[in-house]
DNA sequence: TATTGACAGTTAGTTATCTAACAGTTATAC
DNA sequence: GTATAACTGTTAGATAACTAACTGTCAATA
């Protein structure tokens, strides 16, 4: 006697994000941001020296090659970064933030903060370390 | 001297949520729907008998009542869903599933069982309960 | 070394979500 | 009872993601 229909986990992985995401993007709003704009820029801000590329963004992120073009476009046209074309490889184009990104990153950290601090507010020491295992274990196998 | 920049579970949270998406809109791809639309067709078919209208079903997947209008538009044109004004007030629309897509609900719930599976694979008993528990936990406050 | 395949990024077109403004209906309050 | 507020759903327009097809560059190999 199988249930017909459970997905609990599935089902609360969805939710949780999707609030997450509406959270995250709240809470930067008046940035000028999204959230998925701000941890871009902190990635690329922590990763400049790295002669970072278009492809690992998209591995970072878990997104298409095309969505990071696109992405990456519209932060480059509003001054946010910049892209060169390294002199060893012609295909690629290495990404660097530029102040006006700079300024914004402490902000947007302290707001991301509050995100996480709401997150695990209602957990104690042990369960939050507890759940940061069992998080990691999964998104390893997955 | 705290971390300048930490949000593990933010970011775990997000990651997990868009493979998680992902999986399930592959495995119900070639049914011609996308994971949501299983999802809410799903939901329909569950609730039905109780007079559901489409702010219930905005309430339940947390999207905006446009997005539930464009969505059901299209179920419809499709003949998956009908949608009816009731007698009693007019401003509502009672929602109901086809044939068509009475069909395919054991299939995508197959489809969405094997993407749970997959999440807690590599879990315990114990750490599935113990998971559930904190993810319910996290989501009531969220 | 010339060809072929893999790689990095872009473009065009599609889709699902959003917000803001709106129409019509029902409920509330004076 | 009428005016106003709240509710339900729709439309229009924006945005961020996707896929498929493409350009150009680099690497492997025969």
């Amino acid at each position: 006697m199988k249930p017909r229909k459970d997905t609990p986990y599935l089902d609360l992985f969805q939710i949780i994000g999707l609030k997450l995401k509406k959270k995250a993007d709240e809470s930067i709003k008046e940035l000028g941001l999204n959230a998925q704009q701000g941890k871009i820029i902190g990635y690329i801000y922590e990763n400049q020296e790295t002669e970072l590329i278009q492809r690992d963004l998209a591995d970072r992120f878990h997104l298409r090659g095309a969505s990071i073009t696109s992405m990456l476009q519209g932060l480059e046209q509003r001054g946010f970064i910049e892209r060169k074309i390294p002199a060893n490889n012609e295909r690629q184009k290495n990404i660097y933030v530029l102040p006006k990104a700079v300024e914004l990153i402490e902000d947007f950290n302290d707001s991301f903060q509050k995100v996480e601090d709401e997150i695990v507010q209602v957990l104690s020491e042990e369960e939050k370390q507890t759940l940061k295992e069992l998080l990691i274990k999964i998104n390893e196998r997955l």
